[in-house]
DNA sequence: ATGGCATATCCTATATGA
């Protein structure tokens, strides 16, 4: 079961990108930011055409999140983190899938920071720990997948010297970032690679792409429930390649079916009983 | 400190992104 996460900076101009993308990695779900459109212009026939349905919420102009499933639609959960109803930016989806609890999030950037977008960005992360408690706890395979906006260390970059000062790289950024890890998630692709510079997002300035100059921002986190099942993570960086592309590429997991199955709320309880 | 580019809309100017 491949899970994946892609911020494609518009659906509109990017759905050849989406397109493409789907019909050679082929996803059985795919986790979408940035939108940037209003929920009528989802462009729903098409992505049926290539075998996904779909949940979304859109928003004018700005943000706007989906969740896609290869063959059936995904089973919705909510729509908005828990914590403020007054926030009505679309940030946010959750669904089952196959008995998997997908979190779908586009996390505020922040910037400039100090101010109040940056303010924002904390109190939505410190909404998003309190909600991923208690998803973790929920006793399902759960994976949380997005864009965090989130440099979690100096490696998950090309340089920080020129960053240092963006909200990406902030220590209040990268404390909420670890008490999610904290917690027990695990971050999927720094877990298989522990070693290795990977990043998920190159900015349209300064050759940034040819250069390879990049910035590791779209995370997976699995819960102890979906850890086991946990058999490959990795990014899709020829999608960054493309002509018109997103700034991000797409970032997946692959958890393996059997795994899951094994993981299912019953089983922890049998094994409580025989111990 | 600014700007490099790309996206969107109240579209030839401005807000936002990261």
């Amino acid at each position: 079961m491949k899970i994946a996460t892609f911020n494609v900076n518009g659906i509109k101009t990017r759905l050849p990108n989406l397109l493409e993308w789907l019909e050679r990695e082929q996803p059985d779900v795919a986790c979408l930011q940035e939108l940037k459109g209003l929920d009528a212009a989802f462009p729903e026939d098409a992505l049926r055409g290539a075998g996904y349905e779909a949940i979304w919420k859109g928003q004018r102009s700005w943000n706007g999140v989906a969740i896609l499933a290869r063959g059936h639609k995904p089973v919705p959960i909510r729509r908005e983190l828990p914590g403020d109803p007054a926030d009505e930016q679309s940030r946010y989806l959750e669904a089952a899938v196959d008995g998997v609890v997908i979190a779908c999030l586009y996390l505020p950037n922040g910037n400039p920071q100090p101010g109040p977008k940056f303010d924002y960005k904390l109190a939505w992360f410190e909404r998003l720990i309190a909600h991923a408690a208690t998803l973790y706890a929920s006793g399902h395979p759960v994976v949380i997948a997005g864009d965090y906006n989130v440099v979690p260390t100096d490696f998950d970059i090309y340089n920080p010297r020129s960053w240092r000062k963006d909200a990406l790289l902030q220590p209040e950024t990268r404390a909420c970032y670890q008490r999610l890890l904290d917690q027990g998630w695990v971050d999927a692709i720094r877990h298989l690679h522990p070693d290795q510079a990977i990043f998920t997002f190159w900015d349209y300035f300064r050759q940034h792409w040819d250069r390879d100059a990049g910035l590791r921002i779209d995370h997976l986190l699995l819960n102890a429930a979906a850890q086991p099942a946990l058999v490959g993570a990795g990014v899709d960086r020829w999608v960054r390649g493309q002509a018109h592309a997103s700034d991000h590429a797409p970032a997946w997991v692959d958890l393996a079916g059997g795994r899951l199955a094994q993981a299912r709320p019953a089983a922890p309880a049998k094994r409580r009983r025989t111990t």
